[in-house]
DNA sequence: GAGTATAGCGAACATTTGTTCGCCGTGCAA
DNA sequence: TTGCACGGCGAACAAATGTTCGCTATACTC
């Protein structure tokens, strides 16, 4: 049902990056009355499609950014077709704990390919100064920064590679941990 | 300059999901006057901080969404104190090529993980029937669904793992491939 | 000192806002 | 047929919209 409009407002909110009022709706969908816009955005609210204001704005609907999250890889693929398979999911409130101190870089080299992370990733990285034993982090050694196993033996803390062609880091002097890896992303191109 | 006032920006629009209008950012900030807040506006667009429509309406700045993009993890860890280091990137738009078919899976097993997608990462795929050679599909074989490697040899298309233990699967009859791996995302808990 | 730029105030403006009401045609069930 | 629900139209309403103008007080430069 109301298909079209429905894709109408989509279309408004990826052109304009915000919602339209009713007055701007009415002629995309050819309507003559913004009475007419306002009992179809009820409905829509209804649908809950989209929402609204205390002050009667319009708000996108909150599955509107993110992607259905389906079932497992073995599970079988669900049809598409079917709505409300699964939740929505929006990537960057996934993945993106705090956003003023996240960061974005891209990895080099192999030391921590056993732990899933290969080069030309990109990991997302939160400055923090309390890293869990176990984590991973972007720590300064020498004078150079490297990712690694964030860990601890007998009180000293050290770095550890996700890969056995590499020795284990014992920093002479302390370890400055400049942030801990929250997430790991790759696009194939 | 005007940090405060950006703040409060940013945090109207993470509460109310759109931006305010002069006369409800007013009293948020402490003036006593929508022309004052005209003027501060005003000076934000000037700083390409937020953006303003036709219409005059509030648009929250291109570089709002997305995380500071940095460069290589060896490359040395930048100040984050330094503005406009890198661009910003959202990581939605980023990862999702085609929004309305795209669909996310959680994984299950090791059979990909030198390709370095290993148990319980999120796997960002789109229905498409045309997936490349080289490329990690979504198929179906013998009425299950796997993740793999979707190969040719001699005209034949098969299916590879990444990871030793598993053996090349050649299908007796077609192939049946659901969807084509775009992207692989981990989270850290 | 005088002069000037700046930030905020308050009033005014024409439009646009969301919302309500009554009316009219169509389609469907009793 | 009658009745009723439904979707759209057009007018009306108070309130909010973006914008402009002139005024004042502070801060800074010459």
């Amino acid at each position: 049902m109301d298909e079209v409009y429905k894709k109408a407002l989509r279309h408004f909110y990826d052109t304009h990056r915000r919602m339209p009022s009713y007055g701007e709706f009415m002629p995309i969908i050819g309507f003559r009355s913004r009475a007419s816009v306002f009992k179809l955005v009820a409905r829509l609210v209804d649908e809950r499609f989209i929402e609204k204001d205390k002050k009667g704005k319009l708000l996108p609907g909150s599955a509107w950014s993110g992607l259905r999250l389906l079932g497992l890889v073995e599970a079988g693929f669900p049809s598409p077709a079917e709505e409300d398979v699964g939740d929505k999911l929006s990537l960057d409130d996934y993945l993106i704990p705090a956003r003023d101190a996240s960061y974005m870089l891209r990895v080099k080299g192999d030391s921590m390919k056993d732990a899933g992370i290969i080069e030309g990733d990109m990991v997302i990285v939160e400055r923090t100064n309390n890293a869990k034993v176990g984590s991973i982090v972007i720590a300064e050694v020498d004078g150079a920064w490297t990712m690694k196993y964030y860990r601890v033996k007998n009180g000293v803390p050290y770095l550890e590679a996700a890969n056995a062609k590499y020795k284990d880091i014992h920093p002479k002097e302390g370890l400055i941990i400049a942030a801990v890896v929250r997430a790991v992303v790759r696009k194939y191109h």
